[in-house]
Parts: structure tokens; C-alpha cells; sequence
DNA sequence: GGGAATAGTTGTCCTGGACAAAAAGGCTTT
DNA sequence: AAAGCCTTTTTGTCCAGGACAACTATTCCC
């Protein structure tokens, strides 16, 4: 459908940059290297970005996020770019249930029908238990929905609607079991640029399970607070969650950091996607892929805390 | 209490940028304007900001929200600042009562009491109700908190953990209500660069009370998304948020770039204390200071949608 | 085949200049 | 005193083009 309306939509360096994620110095980098893009002048000299450009930055990213180099793209014009989006590599489908489930929810997304989503996703974490629901429905989702965006199968919105609604049945199930008493005391954050939240909620809601107390501080808090916070409250355990969309060194070099800055008898623990590539440890830093890992990690914990204290 | 700053930490330009909201090009001009800040350099002649001047940064940033001017500010040693903020008409929280509230909050979570903490907010629920707490408490308290941090009188993680327990609340509030079926439809969520979700929350609170159906996208989306959401959903209003945090010419360009993309039907709301100063509006878009606002404004809506429809 | 060295790619930071939008100040008129 | 209008000052954002470290691809050698 070719919009109607006459008006040709002209964006300013700024407005670009917020609505691509690109910032301005890349755009005005790549119109000297590639030619692309080549905004139009206002009467002042400013760039102007049409439409069309601002469409295909928008292909650019999703392309850029799994994984191509700019001066791979730049030139291609907009039509082979949405070649190349068929041809990324399809994602393995996982378990045969939990398949089901998952393009289940991915169907009643993009169909915009809010309140279906919400019942198939609680009807899911009825049937299957908390600890189970986390574990093998919401994880692979998550995941599930981050290549979808990538091949333009799901839109940006989608997506923002898809980890409200979890986060949201995520709140009420930790908000509705009774805080433990006894079990380790966890801090749980992420690192500044660390923005992904629901790897978080879903750590806290395997940890309260096993019997731990969970004090979360959100996203993205700085090492020295953390810091702070960690003997503020006494904790045992520190852990931090990291998504794919962190570079690797970048949170090698927070943990070390932070590793540092750290009480010496505070257990300082890594989660999240990151880890699945990468296999080189922090020393003194305990990294799971998996969420699995946690009831594990809990156990050898509380092993290694009763020989202490004895 | 002022706790001494880490020993040396010392920031990067963008680092301060993202902590201060002051933008790159901004802190550039200052220097060269005002010699201020002042950052020594790295190896590689790149600005490297000491920690006391991020500290004042902070303190211009209230400043300046609060009216002053930057070339008044600069000049200034820190310990003037702080007078000044010191004369800053403190926004008296309404009543008695909640004034209490708010007092007590900010002191148990100086104590660092999860437990009261919780008990003490959601005391407070029950005994207000939700609308009450929300208005009466929860936003004076926002703000407060807010306040409290750029004075040094919390710290960033204890302001982290204040948002958790909140977010938590009113989330679990939220899913307990039953979600109406005929009311308007809202669209609620922030712009790129505004990452405050209380004010989201609270808005989703409200308007889900007088009988709206709310689709909350959680925060920073692209203007063109928010296009896309709003026609997939059918909505009727779209609503966003802002905070302190944002600068307001920079919340008014994605406000007129956003109503110029949107559909002319659809009613465009922006709530947030940031319209507590700046009184000039954007022509199209209903600004509100205050969450009071809110009924008010649905039922003008219910009246124009009504006559529109006869 | 694997690992180290080399060559290309890419984002961010730098300087210093320019200018429009906004605010302040001065002045006259109701 | 309040309201309007003009001038001056203040202030944030944009521009050009250069530099460079961090990253990735490729080649070469064992």
C-alpha cells in the first residue's frame, strides 16, 4: 500500500538518530565513506533525510544485528537488502511442546490481539509450573523473538509488547511467593549498557524458587554502587545478568573490575546469553548459560558456606 | 552522610553523558565557553571527567531544572551551588499524613530494610487505596527521591531498589484489576533516550481505574513504532511519558515529529513532570503536569468522541 | 589444520567555526 | 503595574574533516 499522504515526511539528523539508534557521528561518517545515506540540504545546510533512506537504515539495522558490516550493505540498493533478510539462517526449531507454545505466541502477536496473548501465555505457566514455564517456554521465547525481529517477521513494537506482558506475569509470580528467611542473600542488577531486563526477572524467579533472597535493583547500576549496595545489605552472592547485545569484552572487563572492587568472601556470579559463546572464565567469577545452572551453583554454594562456618 | 567517591573514577565524555543527560556537543561548548568542566586527558588527548566534576554536573543539572541559567551556574564553586539548592522552593508534599509517609520511606531505605520497606508501602496501599497511594504518595515520593539523590543524601542503589519495590506494586495493582473492554483504547510508552517506567506505571494505574484499556510498551520507542502500534491496535489516544531526565526541547521535537507522523484522529498525550516547567504546548498534543489531570481528560474525550460519533 | 602477523574496516572522539532559537533587557504604550 | 515590541545576549546543536584504537578478515608460515 502506497501511503496517500502528500506530505513527504523529512527528518532532521536528530530524528533520525532516534528513531534508527544510529548516532549522528555514524550517519555523517558513513555519508563521507559510502555515500549512503545522502540526506538533502535545508536552507540552512542541515541534512534532511527522506522517507526512503530512513526505511532503509531501518532494514540496515535489523541486517547489522545479525550480523553484516556496514560496508557490505551500504551500496546494496534496498531491494537485495530484503533478499538478503530471507536468506539468514532459520532458526532451529526447539522441542516439539514447547515449539507449539512458542509460535502459539508468536501467531497471537502479530495479531494484536492483547488479551489472547495474555491468557496463552498464563494458561502456559498454570499448566506447566512456575519453575518449568521459565525455564523452558519463556527463555527460548525470548530468544525465539529476538530473531524474529531480526528477519522482519515481528516489528520493533511487538516485541516491546511481547517483554511487557512477561514481565508483568514474571512481577506477580515473585510478588506472590512469601520471601524466604534463612536462604543466601542475592543482589541482583545489571551493568551500565546492560538493558535487558528479563533475564533478570527470570534469575529472580529460579532463585526465590530455590529458597534465596532476591534483592533486585534493576538495570544497568553502576560497579562502584553496586558496591555499596552489596555491603549495605549484607549479601552473600552478587549477580549480574548480561544479553547478547552486550559485547563480550565489555562485560569481561566490568566483571573484572567489579571482581576487584569486591569483598573477597562475596560469591560474584554471571548469567545470560553472553555466555553461550565466549568460553573463557573471569577468575574468581562463576558464568551460567543457563538457568539451570542455578539450582547447582545454590547447592555447591551452600556447601562450600556450612564448611566455612564449621 | 557524604560518602567519599571511589577512589579514582574518572568517566568518559559519553560515560557523563549518559549520567548527566547533558549531551557531548553540550559538555564541548561548556568547556570552551565557561572552563567548565575542566576534564584532564588520557594518553590519547580524549577527555577523562574526575568524579567531583560529574558530582557538580549533577548539581547544574537540578539547578537548571529548576530554572537557573548556565552561564549564572558555572562560575560557581560547589559549595554555592548547594546553597542555592538549599533555596529551591521544596515541593511540600500535600498532606500531614502522606508528608509522613514520604519520610518514612526515604528513612527506611537508608536503613536498608527490605522487609519494611515493603511492609510499609504496601501498608500504605491498603490504607489509601490505590489511586490515592498512587497520587498522594507514589508521585510526591518520585520526585522526593529523585531530589534526594542529586543532593547526595541517597545513593544511586538505594534509588534503584526504592523503583524496584515500586514498579512491583503497582504492577501486581495493575494485574489485579480486571481489564475493562469498552473503555478508550491507550497506547502508553516513552520516547528513544527516556527510560523512566514509574511514570509509565502510574499513568497505566490511572487510566486502567477510569475504565480505559490500556497497551503499555514499556519504554523507548522509536517514533515510527509507535506509529506502526497505534494503527495495529486500533487505539484511540496515545500517551507518553516524560521525566526530569529529559530535555524538554528535545521531548518537544519527538512530540511535534510524532503528531505530524500519527494519525490525525488519534489524540496524542504527554504526561510527566517535565511540564511542570515549560509552559508553552505543542500544538496537537495534550500536555499534563499531573496525574489529577487524567479524569478530567478522558471524560473531555468520552465527550468529544461522543459527539463525533452522533 | 592452527596460530600468528598483516591489512582493511569501523565507530567514536577531536577542534573550531557558525548560526538560529530562546531568554533577557530596555523601551514605549495601555 | 501590565502588556506589547524591539534589540542584545545567551545557549544548544549542527557542520567539516582529521585522527586513531579496536575490531575483523585474510594471508602466511609452521
Amino acid at each position: 500500500m502506497k501511503s496517500s499522504s502528500p506530505a513527504k515526511s523529512l527528518s532532521s539528523i536528530s530524528a533520525v538518530e532516534r528513531d534508527t539508534g544510529f548516532s549522528k557521528d555514524t550517519l555523517r561518517v558513513w555519508e563521507r565513506r559510502y555515500g549512503f545515506p545522502k540526506p538533502s540540504r535545508d536552507s540552512h545546510g542541515e541534512r534532511v533525510y527522506p522517507a526512503d533512506q530512513l526505511e532503509k537504515l531501518r532494514v540496515i539495522r535489523r541486517l547489522m544485528d545479525s550480523g553484516l558490516r556496514p560496508g557490505k550493505v551500504m551500496a546494496e540498493p534496498l531491494r537485495a537488502l530484503n533478499a538478503r533478510i530471507q536468506l539468514l539462517p532459520e532458526r532451529a526449531p526447539q522441542a516439539e511442546a514447547e515449539a507449539s507454545v512458542a509460535n502459539a505466541v508468536l501467531r497471537v502477536l502479530k495479531s494484536h490481539q492483547l488479551a489472547e496473548l495474555r491468557q496463552l501465555l498464563s494458561h502456559a505457566l498454570m499448566r506447566l509450573g512456575l519453575q518449568r514455564f521459565v525455564m523452558e517456554v519463556v527463555a527460548p521465547l525470548n530468544t525465539l523473538v529476538g530473531h524474529a525481529w531480526i528477519d522482519g517477521r515481528i516489528q520493533i513494537f511487538e516485541e516491546h509488547l511481547y517483554a511487557e506482558q512477561i514481565q508483568h506475569l514474571l512481577r506477580q509470580a515473585i510478588g506472590a511467593m512469601s520471601p524466604s528467611e534463612q536462604g543466601p542473600r542475592v543482589l541482583l542488577t545489571t551493568l551500565p549498557g546492560e538493558q535487558h531486563k528479563l533475564g533478570l526477572l527470570m534469575a529472580e524467579v529460579c532463585l526465590t524458587i530455590e529458597g534465596a533472597q532476591c534483592i533486585s535493583l534493576g538495570v544497568q547500576t553502576p560497579a562502584w554502587d553496586i558496591v555499596q549496595a552489596a555491603r549495605a545489605h549484607r549479601v552473600d552472592i552478587v549477580g549480574l545478568s548480561f544479553s547478547q547485545a552486550m559485547p563480550v569484552n565489555v562485560a569481561r572487563a566490568g566483571l573484572v573490575d567489579l571482581r576487584q572492587r569486591l569483598d573477597r568472601k562475596i560469591a560474584l556470579w554471571a548469567g545470560g546469553s553472553l555466555w553461550l559463546r565466549g568460553r573463557k572464565n573471569v577468575p574468581g567469577v562463576t558464568t551460567m548459560a543457563s538457568l539451570t545452572a542455578i539450582p547447582g551453583e545454590l547447592a555447591a554454594w551452600r556447601d562450600i558456606d556450612l564448611r566455612a562456618a564449621s
